[in-house]
DNA sequence: GACGTGACAGCGC
DNA sequence: GGCGCTGCCACGT
């Protein structure tokens, strides 16, 4: 997989994710199926061009934590009707976006 | 081409 | 459940 497709891949997945749901950097990077690269996914989201558009304030870590120094981000989500924790950190149970019928997510974040 | 950096994940305490 | 350490890989200098 060459780093292009890499990012294309990730800019493409974070497109394609519903209003009001969320997705973590580790999710995306075990789609494209290098698990390993969870830091690439983050890097290609800091290295997208703006006129991409994309939704990338619906992607955050594994632990629900929201981008540093990014303050606007809880504001865009709240909006969406995304449920937060009293500490700040997005309520992974109940708003992350399950891609589809895997139950990884489910088992971790007990849906 | 080497080195430092980072929008992270996983594991241990 | 929260905090710190380590491994990972692409980017920019």
């Amino acid at each position: 997989m060459k780093r292009e497709e890499f990012n294309n891949l990730v800019y493409h997945i974070v497109s394609i994710i519903p209003y009001g749901r969320v997705t973590t950097y580790g999710q995306i990077a075990l789609m494209l199926g290098t698990p390993q690269c969870s830091r690439q996914v983050g890097c290609a989201l800091h290295n997208a061009p703006e006129y991409f558009e994309l939704p990338c304030h619906r992607v955050v870590s594994s632990m629900g934590r929201l981008v540093p120094d990014w303050h606007e981000q809880r504001t865009l989500l709240s909006n969406e009707g995304v449920y937060f924790k009293d500490n700040g950190n997005v309520d992974l149970g109940r708003s992350i976006w399950r891609w589809n019928a895997t139950d990884i997510w489910e088992k971790r974040y007990k849906v």
